[in-house]
DNA sequence: ACACAAAAGTTGTATATACAACTTTTGTGT
DNA sequence: ACACAAAAGTTGTATATACAACTTTTGTGT
């Protein structure tokens, strides 16, 4: 027989393939909600970071959020067009005011995108990202 | 007090910003399984599906594996001009003998990548993606 | 203070993804 | 069979992401 690993394979419990679709699904609904302001929910990412705990080099933002160093350089230039964030005090990034009204804004919409979120995903959901983020966090492939 | 939103808001719960996160450490550890294929994890999907139920449309290719048909579209010309995919049946999508053959040579390693992934996940945390899958499956937003 | 090594940051290149607008194909009513 | 509407497929454009190679900055030993 010809190609028999892929007789008695199951490719549908593929962990990559599950996480992929599970990441486009809620990146979908969270970019429904996002859209009338104009920002990713990666970029709303880094902002929520910085709006809580201001000042972070390149290097802390990039292993806190797990994100490479050139993805998170180039997520920040368009902050920085955008003049939600500034490299005044380089190395150090800061939010600016412009920023900081922004998050403030955003806030209620993103918390119709929890809601929704939440509706899907039941108590029981959520616990399984928490589950799964402090898995994967604790030896963050080195 | 000018940005009381900010205030009382806790950004680590995002769940759109957890589960992004998550996407990109599971993706790091299978993509770097795969590297001496030349293939990336979202491409291995579509030969996985197809290896196992060969003949589909985009339009059902794009609704089992949730993604968007022009994301789709993209994909499986890459693997049209790789000749892993063929749509001389057009608008069916088959595999060739070649994707065959590569998706019987990858399946080894990709099951080392599985193990490294559990490895991580344990029981517990494979159970939490099942979970999250089923979930938004159910009404995998319209 | 200087020289060098290591770390951080930047740029080139490729794939993944989605939305909007468009074209082609399919299906339905007469 | 034909006309039209609906669905499927395609293309333009933008952001997200990573790796490799490069440049700049930082840190360390003398």
């Amino acid at each position: 027989m010809k190609f028999q690993n892929i007789e008695r394979f199951n490719p549908s419990a593929c962990i990559s393939g599950k996480i992929m679709r599970i990441n486009r699904i809620t990146a979908n609904i969270f970019r429904k909600h996002l859209r009338p302001f104009d920002i990713t929910d990666s970029q709303l990412t880094l902002l929520f970071v910085l709006s809580k705990k201001d000042g972070m080099t390149q290097k802390q933002l990039s292993d806190f959020i797990v994100i490479e160093k050139s993805s998170l350089h180039r997520n920040l230039v368009r902050h920085f067009e955008k003049e939600y964030l500034t490299k005044q005090d380089f190395p150090i990034i800061r939010i600016t005011q412009k920023g900081k009204t922004l998050v403030n804004e955003i806030i209620p919409e993103w918390e119709n995108a929890m809601l929704e979120i939440r509706k899907l995903l039941d108590e029981e959901g959520e616990t399984a990202i928490n589950t799964l983020t402090s898995k994967l966090l604790i030896k963050n492939n080195p």
